[in-house]
DNA sequence: CGGAATGTTGATATGCCTCAACTAAAGTGG
DNA sequence: CCACTTTAGTTGAGGCATATCAACATTCCG
């Protein structure tokens, strides 16, 4: 049987949080809206102050800031069960955008039932509020990486990040991963310009550990990659 | 008369959180336990699991993770009234280490009693929440920064961000700021060598924007200084 | 006053960016 | 299904911003 988006939701909090029968049974009942989202159309803008929220039911979301010159900024990527707006709870006015990065699709709900839900839950909570720290740990690493490693090095983090959050999520089995993400916004994620994405991506495949093309991650030799990426995966707090 | 530790605490919430006069005098019960630390000292270190949180009562800190070769990438700096390591509340192993810049002062308070707090006052709740979410919105400011400007143009929108945020938090009045970074921090915190801050602060000094130098800020042309940095405060939600 | 830490400057090296051309794959209409 | 167009990926050459190396100046601090 397909896991409803109720399922997603509260598999995903699962991961880091421990909640009750009870929890889960307030989960069950908030009022999921889908929304399907073509390729690269905006879930919210920067400036938007919304009033509701979404969970990733399938595809890949990511949240970018605009540039002065046009440009995006990648920030952070995410999958089936994030909740890539949550901060809008509680922070008026959006300071970044979250586009589909293939087609994807999310589950919203009016933040009224989320806040109507903290009532009566304090584990719910701290579930959601585990969350945007878990967000914030993914910035602070993101922060790391693009400051301090090489480009290469850069590439295989991310790629590692991405991966063992898909694999932790239940998400991939195999050793692949579909990842619709272009070299483009590989490089408006790194800080990189496309040319140096492209060499490094052939470096990995030339090294043999991993491998991505045709919108697919494939890990050949997960140890040789997050060793050459220096990927620790502590700060993901699963 | 002496802003009390409290005051410190309260006024820094209000600046982006509504509080009921019954929830400032639950926060004004919590036991705050001072803490001096020496310029350099860590409060908290990675790995750590913390059964306190500390609010900034005095002077400076800043968060880091360790690199590989034994440098350092800071990630955030912090002043009186933060809470830097409001994420150990709800994440049970941090993933960076805070330390003292110059000397400075904390006012720490034991976790069962933040939670205790939270079970009477979900504005408290709220307003600790979005702490963590200003927090987590200087992060993603910190990507762009260090992924897409310039050597010049980082170390500016870093001397924004700190000058906007401390004017704000009520720290100073006249066009100075009391700022113990050494120029190898910023290059720690900037992802740059050095060699090449040293030239970015020369730079800055030479542009009669701002100058750094003895350990303070100071800024003689706000908007000039913005403008080059492509500073826009919106981030920071106050 | 002396030594250590911090800041400054120049010369050289290098990793990444820019520009440009081409190839391959994906999408589209006949 | 093919011809065509568009998008994405690949490769090389050259330039530039920043890193690295090295020396010296200044400030801090006991």
């Amino acid at each position: 049987m397909q896991p409803t988006h109720h399922d997603i939701l509260v598999r995903k909090l699962r991961v880091h949080s421990e909640l009750a029968p009870a929890d889960e049974e307030l989960l069950r009942q908030l009022p999921l809206r889908p929304r399907r989202l073509k390729p690269s159309e905006d879930l919210v803008r920067e400036g938007d102050e919304p009033h509701v929220s979404a969970v990733i039911v399938e595809g890949w979301l990511g949240r970018y800031q605009t540039l002065p010159r046009g440009g995006r900024q990648y920030l952070s990527m995410h999958m089936a069960g994030d909740w890539p707006d949550a901060q809008g709870l509680f922070l008026k006015r959006l300071d970044h955008a979250v586009c589909a990065l293939g087609g994807a699709t999310v589950a919203t709900v009016p933040h009224e039932y989320l806040r109507a839900m903290f009532d009566r839950s304090r584990p719910v909570v701290e579930a959601l509020w585990r969350e945007t720290l878990i967000d914030a740990a993914i910035f602070r690493q993101a922060i790391t990486n693009n400051s301090s490693r090489t480009a290469a090095q850069r590439l295989a983090h991310l790629l590692c990040e991405l991966f063992y959050r898909a694999k932790q999520s239940g998400l991939i089995a195999g050793p692949s991963l579909d990842l619709p993400l272009k070299q483009e916004q590989l490089g408006e994620a790194l800080g990189l310009a496309l040319v140096s994405v492209n060499r490094a991506v052939r470096a990995l495949r030339a090294s043999g550990a991993a491998d991505l093309r045709h919108e697919t991650l494939t890990v050949f030799d997960w140890p040789k990659l997050a060793t050459w990426a220096d990927f620790d995966p502590a700060y993901l707090h699963i």
